[in-house]
RNA sequence: GGGCGCGUAGCUCAGCGGGAGAGCACUACGUUGACAUCGUAGGGGUCGCUGGUUCAAUCCCAGCCGCGCCCACCA
């Protein structure tokens, strides 16, 4: 006997061992199904689950157990990522605490205590999405720092370098004077900050109080102009070009120069230029063959290319610095308050500088042109379609990747340069020395280059490093191109995108067929997540609290194209109470013996209200499939919530309650097994969405063997239209039976005679047939069949089911007041509806234009509400009276 | 500036050319041998505003108002 309450807790642990244990998430390999594969995103590895991996990773699990259920070779692979800023900083923080720091150590030594961390805390991640029943395949389990990924991540770069698409090159680039790295400009993000804008006047050299005036966000940066630009067709300047400006603190020569990126428009129309320090300014001074001065060190500090008050200074303390000496000298023209936007490094925090160093960079737009033509072909879809065009949109103006990174944690890139500094690329030092070897003709020393690579750059890779490129693995044969990816809009082009350049490239087809794009999680007003904010829900919580199951019906119930994905604990717990409902259906059909008889066939049930929930089962199956197939989850969720609790619970049962207590033995029997069935087959269909309850139930509903790897259903031919229709007709008067009962407060207890007035034949019919479920619901007694036209019996209540009154004699408990408002507002209502069809009908343009089946549609609609008007008429008539 | 999306019941949202819906919340009644983590019934909406297309607009189109996000730029 199964407990009275559903225990997510104590099942869920046992039912996820089980099925680890028994091998069931192991890829497949049944000879000639076809193969469905999905490629985790990869988590940090030191990282904890939070809401984002709970619904990326519920959506990846649904689709999983489904393809697994319909019997393909499934893999889901997963694994970590070194995640290397993130990663390094953690381990920084934490040795910060212990009083060292990272340079204190050494690389060699550092490197060994984020391994030791890697060791520590890798787990956690992997073991959080065990307890969301994650069906991953965990033997495959991969790390983007493994032996076998470094080797793709070697392989690569040497390749690309190879085909010149990666290279060394001095340019600005954003750098996080934090960190002390470089950063990609994906890594930026430009926060609104209050400011202002400065007018400078820099003194005209040769012309007596002539000065021309520029404007600035960033004062300090004024130390680095080395020109000024104004626009080719500016009147106002145009005798100023080829004249210099002379730099006020500095006392540098600066070349007035026309070109087009000075905005007449802008401020005074003449702009300082600081190629060193601004991306537009560095262009400029490209074109103008200005000099190039740096300001700033790795810190932003002033370095020594600044006159010597200066030096050393923080970049806001020499903005102070600069403002005040230039105002002692009269120079500020104007101070204007601006709200402008501001680079910040997303991990570090601070204002990124532009900084000219030499980075290594990969030629992204030639790998893009690949990648946009395989989306424009078809080749890879995106779901929902829109987030094609902001691939395309950033694919198409995509700027040169800056893949090195200033950091230790991560993979240190493969370059080792000769005492020349002459580089040389290889996969292994051995390999490179014996380039250089023969380079220089002689052994020479080498020393590697120290920086690492972007941590997106061995994640470009992940569809098929995974699965064991470069080796020819059979996974890679059966798995590539994998199906589908499953991933947050957010990093489309971090990762999407490289991963499609990094595919075509290398794998000659494209990484995956489809991508599916959901949303993010926001809290239940719909704010973003934030620490700060102190809104973060933790997905662990909500399993310890309502269960793994709960959580992932929300998640997936919840997830709608195009719409951010409101958290809400009021929804997990409501789905909770789903599974409660589910658990206690179960127990209902436990204690009756309605479990599932081999050999049963549906589509043999004579009964018409088991013709009827089997017809439901089907078309509540045929939903969920055309629902997933194209990854509509809350519409597949919803159906299955719908069936189970209102068809199957609310009706269906209560209507087996009394076959059950029928003296027809053949009816129990059938009635047993078919309630059996349609438990078996609900328990198949929410299986994806509810994995541990339903695998729970199915050690008593299920027929043999486990229920992940059970089959999924097929239906054909189990609609009946007739059993369907009548079980509507009965629920209709049930219901409306029910709405006056409730209506004037009979007692439940009290059991009434319904006297049907001017029934057809076939309405009479029905009800007979079904009195014994009517009178059970409905708590009425026989029926009493009455000529049309005959007056129903004084101090009844009356509704009408189909053309016929249904009058229900309450005698004392009947409120004739209410039940005359209750009728007159019934009877207004039905007029104005009249009224509406009958606009329509006597509308000649709409007579002549509109498709003849809607007309005849609105010509029934208006015979049915004037019948029921009528009766209702009736009914209301025959309450005046008295 | 470019792009995407959203304004429907108190809340969260479906629907998207011919009958205004769900869940939660609310109100009333109820513990009937599956379930109070429940049941039955009920109240509640000029479908953001203004025009247009149409026989017919919550739905299509345009404009406006309000809100959110992404990209770029702002000396």
């Amino acid at each position: 006997m199964l407990d009275k309450n559903w225990r997510p807790a104590e099942v869920e642990a046992r039912q996820y061992a089980r099925w680890e244990a028994e091998g069931d998430f192991a890829a497949g390999d049944a000879a000639g199904a076809d193969s469905f594969c999905i490629v985790i995103p990869p988590p940090n590895v030191t990282g904890s689950l939070h809401m984002g991996h709970a619904l990326n990773n519920t959506l990846q699990d649904v689709l999983i157990r489904n393809e697994r259920m319909r019997g393909r070779n499934v893999l889901w692979q997963p694994g970590t990522d070194h995640a290397g800023i993130a990663t390094q900083m953690v381990v920084e923080r934490m040795l910060e605490e212990e009083g060292s720091g990272r340079r204190e150590l050494g690389r060699e030594k550092f490197l060994e205590r984020v391994w030791q961390w890697k060791e520590e805390s890798g787990g956690t991640i992997t073991g959080q999405l065990r307890r969301l029943g994650a069906s991953c395949d965990w033997s495959r389990e991969r790390f983007t720092m493994d032996e076998g990924l470094s080797r793709a991540v070697l392989k690569v770069f040497v390749a690309l370098y190879e085909q010149g698409l990666i290279y060394k090159d001095e340019r600005l680039v954003n750098w996080d004077p934090k960190l002390h790295t470089a950063i990609s400009d994906l890594e930026v993000q430009q926060r609104e900050v209050k400011g202002h804008l400065w007018h400078f006047k820099y003194p005209v050299e040769g012309i007596e109080n002539k000065y021309i005036t520029v404007a600035t966000t960033r004062p300090e940066t004024m130390l680095g102009d080395t020109a000024v630009a104004v626009h080719p067709g500016d009147e106002r300047y145009r005798d100023l070009v080829g004249k210099h400006a002379i730099l006020p603190l500095v006392g540098r020569r600066l070349p007035i120069v026309a070109d087009e990126h000075a905005d007449p428009e802008q401020g005074s129309g003449a702009v300082k230029i600081t190629p060193a320090h601004d991306f537009n300014d560095f262009e400029v001074g490209r074109r103008h063959d200005l000099e190039v001065v740096n300001i700033f060190d790795a810190t932003a500090h002033m370095n020594d290319n600044v006159p010597e008050p200066y030096r050393g200074l923080e970049r806001f303390e020499a903005r102070k610095r600069v403002l005040a000496d230039l105002e002692a000298q009269g120079l500020i023209a104007r101070i204007d308050d601006h709200v402008h936007m501001v680079p910040y490094g997303d991990r570090g925090g601070v204002p990124v500088e532009p900084w000219l160093t030499d980075q290594w960079f990969a030629d992204a737009a030639t790998l893009a042109r690949p990648a946009i033509e395989a989306v424009e072909q078809g080749r890879t879809g995106f779901v929902p379609e829109n987030w094609a065009k902001t691939y395309y949109e950033w694919m198409r103006n995509i700027q040169p990747w800056c893949i090195s990174r200033q950091l230790w944690w991560g993979h240190q890139i493969p370059a080792w340069y000769g005492p020349d500094g002459t580089v040389f690329v290889k996969e292994t030092e051995a390999e490179a020395r014996t380039a250089a070897a023969g380079h220089y003709g002689k052994e020479v020393a080498l020393t590697r280059d120290p920086d690492v690579l972007d941590t997106w750059f061995s994640s470009a890779l992940w569809p098929f490093s995974t699965l064991g490129w470069p080796d020819e693995t059979p996974e890679l044969r059966r798995y590539y191109p994998t199906s589908v990816l499953v991933t947050g809009f957010d990093i489309i082009f971090f990762w999407v995108a490289r991963m499609m350049m990094m595919g075509l490239h290398f794998m000659g087809e494209v990484p995956f067929h489809t991508v599916y794009i959901h949303a993010l999680v926001r809290d239940a007003r719909g704010q973003k997540m934030s620490k700060s904010k102190g809104n973060v829900i933790d997905p662990l919580d909500l399993v310890d609290k309502y269960g793994a199951d709960a959580l992932r019906f929300t998640l997936a119930a919840l997830t709608m194209p195009g719409r951010d994905v409101r958290m809400d604990e009021s929804r997990v717990e409501g789905y909770r109470n789903f599974g409660t409902k589910l658990w206690n259906a179960a127990r209902f059909c436990e204690m009756n013996e309605c479990l599932p008889v081999e050999g049963f066939d549906p589509k043999s049930a004579k009964d018409s209200k088991n013709r009827w929930i089997v017809g439901e089962v089907s078309a509540c199956g045929q939903e969920i499939d055309r629902a997933l197939g194209v990854y509509r989850f809350d519409e597949a969720a919803n159906a299955i919530y719908a069936f189970t609790w209102n068809t199957f619970c609310d009706w269906y049962l209560e209507i087996a309650k009394s076959h059950l207590n029928s003296e027809d033995e053949v009816l129990i029997a059938e009635t047993r097994a078919t309630a059996g069935w349609v438990m078996n087959q609900i328990l198949r269909l929410l299986h994806p969405f509810m994995p541990f309850i339903t695998e729970e139930l199915w050690e008593l509903f299920g027929d043999g063997g486990r229920l992940i790897n059970a089959d999924w259903p097929h239906y054909e031919g189990l609609d009946d239209a007739d059993a369907a229709a009548e079980a509507k007709s009965v629920i209709d008067f049930v219901s409306s039976a029910r709405s006056v009962r409730s209506e004037l407060n009979v007692p439940w207890t009290a059991r009434i005679q319904p006297i049907v007035v001017g029934a057809s034949p076939e309405s009479r019919a029905v009800l007979e047939a079904n009195a014994r479920i009517i009178s059970a619901t409905a708590r009425t007694t026989d029926f009493k069949f009455v000529e049309a036209g005959s007056a129903p019996p004084e101090g009844s209540i009356q509704f009408v089911y189909r053309e016929a009154t249904v009058a229900l004699p309450v005698g004392d408990v009947i409120d004739i007041g209410k039940e005359r408002t209750r009728l007159q507002k019934e009877v207004a209502k039905l007029d104005s509806e009249i009224e509406k069809c009958d606009r329509k009908l006597d509308n000649e343009q709409f007579l002549s234009k509109a498709p003849e089946s809607v007309v005849d549609e609105i010509r029934d609609r208006r015979a049915e509400l004037v019948a029921r008007r009528d009766a209702v008429q009736a009914a209301l008539d025959q309450i005046k009276e008295p």
